[in-house]
This record gives C-alpha cells, sequence and structure tokens, in this order.
DNA sequence: TATTGTTATACTCTATAACTATA
DNA sequence: TATAGTTATAGAGTATAACAATA
C-alpha cells in the first residue's frame, strides 16, 4: 500500500517551531526572561539535583552557553547557585520560589496561547498530536 | 473542563525540527545538496515562475542569503537562472531535470526514514497526527 | 590524571547597508 | 525614483580550545 504524498516533516516541524518560539519571546520578555532563561527554568523543574554540565545537556545546550544565562537568573533571584558541600567543583542549581513562581506564570500564558492554535483541530486530532508529539519528542532526544 | 498538563508545543517541537534536520543532513549529503540548497528545490517545485526574491520568501530565507545556493545549484546543474526577457532586472530560477529528479531522489530517501520514526505510531495516531501538522504548519506560515 | 566551571578565541550564520543595472 | 539582484560589512549566536580549582 502506498502512503498519500505529504510534505516533509522537517520542512513542516522546524518552521512551526519557529513560529512557536517566536510567538513566546514577547510572553518572555514581559516576564523578565530569555528563551535560554525559560529554558533552565523549565529544566530544573524536572528533577532535584544539578550540574551546570547536566542542566545545560538536559536542555540540548552547552555547558559554555549556559553560564551567561545562570550568572542572569542568578542576579534576578530566580536561581540559587552554591558549591556542592561533597564536591567543591561542582555548583548545584536550584529554583527559588520567584523563579518557580515566575516560571509557572509564564508557561501559562505560553500555553493559553498555544491552546488557541490547538482551537482548529477537532478534538479527537488535537488529542492525538499531542499523544504522538510526545511519543516522537521522547524518541528523539 | 481543565485540560491535563502537558510539555510546551514549542518545547517538544523545536527540539524535534532540529533532530528531523540533522538525521537528514547525511542523506543531503550523500546527494551533493546542503539544507538550504533543498530548501530552494523544494520551493521551486510549487509554483511555475519565480524571482529569486520571491523564492527567497517562500522558503522564509533573506533574498540575500540564497544568491550562493543559487550559484551551487547552478553550477551543479540543477537549476537555470536566466534574465527575464519581459524585464531584464529580474532572474527566472527553474529546476532542471536533473534538479527534479536529484531532489526526489533525496526527498524519497527523507520521507522513508521519517516514516520510520512514525511507525511508533498507531496507524490511527499517525493519520491524524499529520492531518493536524499539516493544518498547523499552514496556519502559521 | 580527570573533571567542573570559567574564560577566551574563532567560526558560522544571519541581518543590514551600500552598489549595479535596469525600469 | 524605485526595484531585482549582488556584494560588503557588521552583528549575533555557537562551537572549540585553553585555563584554574578541585578531586
Amino acid at each position: 500500500m502506498q502512503e498519500s504524498r505529504r510534505p516533509d516533516l522537517a520542512a513542516m516541524i522546524a518552521p512551526l517551531g519557529r513560529a512557536l518560539m517566536t510567538a513566546e519571546l514577547p510572553i518572555l520578555e514581559r516576564h523578565g526572561l530569555t528563551m535560554w532563561g525559560y529554558a533552565v527554568l523549565l529544566g530544573l523543574g524536572r528533577e532535584p539535583v544539578y550540574t551546570q554540565a547536566a542542566l545545560a545537556k538536559s536542555i540540548g545546550a552547552d555547558k559554555t552557553r549556559i553560564i551567561g544565562v545562570l550568572d542572569a537568573l542568578q542576579n534576578a533571584g530566580l536561581i540559587e547557585r552554591g558549591p556542592d558541600p561533597a564536591d567543591r567543583r561542582v555548583r548545584l542549581i536550584a529554583l527559588t520560589p520567584l523563579g518557580r513562581s515566575t516560571r509557572d506564570r509564564a508557561q501559562r500564558e505560553i500555553q493559553q496561547q498555544e491552546n488557541e492554535l490547538l482551537d482548529q483541530l477537532t478534538p479527537a486530532d488535537r488529542a492525538a498530536f499531542l499523544r504522538a508529539l510526545r511519543a516522537l519528542s521522547a524518541s528523539v532526544s
């Protein structure tokens, strides 16, 4: 059986991702966040303990690239960064209450905006799309 | 009714797009194509007449950015580029037979690889995912 | 010697601005 | 003067390599 012709996945997904990120920027700016800063805050929500290198890797960034991001987040009081008593080479990163609430407020606005885009889909397609997206996303990361 | 929590769309889609593009690169390289070169060949398939500026815009690029790409494609014999007799300022771009066959062979390999990724989905989810993706992609471009 | 975080350097990609040739 | 294509310049973003502190 031959599948009907379709555009390349990449040719649809990559521009869609860029458009979503561009649409997020004004929201992040209102909350005083950059894209990488927001990515770090999201990454910090998943597991409790973090070295900078592990954090960078988990969000797909280079360890050298997030240093300035961490400096800014720390200056803004959104994260805490201190030496690990057990191994003084590593810095442990943790969300502050302000960091958590800022992240949550920004995420709420972002997902509301995303939901408006998803509203064009039927409920069944929307559910299937999100289910498929989670699966595909997990299988490439 | 409250929707169940989910990751941000952008946080799933953008990395997925990057992973797909990275996975395409070896295929494109085997066919002597760059990512932008392939994008141009895809863009040329949609409508017959093209000025460089219109072509650039249609693939989300700057007019200054595709000039080198067009030079390379022309040198490789994949496109023809000649002055428009009606307005000698503009250059009309067209696929050569070689350009068309190269594009089609590369696209076949790329979509085969993408299909392997999609095989993890149920047939229903797969169809819904592609349907939704087309709709979302069209609504942001 | 190996590893964490940091800094410095170089490289790629992209955007902006000037130039030409036509209109 | 306005526009299509081109070229040149500058800027942002990213990757690579070298460094200091600690293990």
